[in-house]
DNA sequence: TCTTTATAGTTACATGTGAAACCAATTGCA
DNA sequence: TGCAATTGGTTTCACATGTAACTATAAAGA
């Protein structure tokens, strides 16, 4: 039998937290789930891992971004994005040229092969974010928009 | 200079997903900011790391849990709590003991250094919890709440 | 009872990850 | 120009993490 704490010891006041309406904890499990969720429908089956894939979505929205780039707009690390886009080359799914003018920059798309799995992925990513909203009323989800909008601008 | 994609290549429409308004994707990234803006305050200072903080954290409200209901309720991996653990235990953070009538498994407890930092750490979590729920008016925590109520429960 | 099955927890292995060091190309500026 | 500082990107190292295998105890069923 488990006690929820009531009674400190004499004089002292712990005040714990209540994971359970603390906002950073709830968002974490919340953020872990969808994600993982998604990720189950492509991982094992296009052995793709969630950093790649989210570098494959951006090339297929922006072409021929260099690495950098691809770190800003995934909010990754550089590190992560190296090693993703190492993957993505060495499977040919993605194309790396080097830049014209700046050597040091790579010139980033996807191949045939990487915008076929695209194109099988990205309805799936929809569906589940669809079945996600699905729980929340037209105006709950106007007011998720906003709420998201205010939280992320620092 | 980078071009959103507008145009696809003849016949074939591809449907990039707009990373900046896809829900998962802005969670994420919300979600990891938020948490790691915590873990900031305490990781180098306490030398202590966002799992064993939260392991700490349902220890200090629920009294005597098991490494298996440790795990429940942080929505955390065994083998992550069993780690967090052995470390709490070895800095002499947690105690542990054998359940009388079970011997597999273990009571765990803060100690007193535990409640000295977690006395330190709570109110520095909560005060950045409540940093972040000052971008929102009242209307808008209030929604918030609402959302996370209905897309938690399955 | 005896045997099977389930559960609590740890260990081992393989992989993922970030920080810092590093190389190469570019830019800024004296 | 030429040299320092910056930037794009990769590699290295140390550490975190998940999966599966494993040990020990308990519960269930014949």
């Amino acid at each position: 039998m488990v006690t929820p704490r009531k009674r400190t010891p004499p004089g002292i006041q712990h005040a714990p937290l209540e994971l359970e309406h603390f906002l950073p904890y709830r968002l974490s499990i919340l953020s872990n789930t969808i994600s993982q969720g998604i990720a189950d429908d492509y991982q094992q089956r296009y052995d793709l891992s969630m950093t790649e894939w989210r570098v494959m979505a951006v090339l297929a929205r922006f072409e021929g971004l260099s690495a950098r780039e691809v770190a800003d707009r995934t909010a990754m690390d550089k590190v992560a994005v190296s090693r993703a886009l190492a993957r993505l080359v060495e499977s040919g799914r993605v194309s790396r040229h080097m830049h014209d003018d700046d050597k040091r920059r790579s010139v980033l798309d996807l191949t045939e092969a990487g915008w076929a799995i695209h194109d099988v992925v990205a309805p799936m990513a929809r569906a589940r974010e669809a079945a996600v909203l699905e729980k929340l009323s037209e105006e709950e989800q106007v007011w998720l928009g906003r709420i998201l909008d205010r939280l992320q601008d620092r």
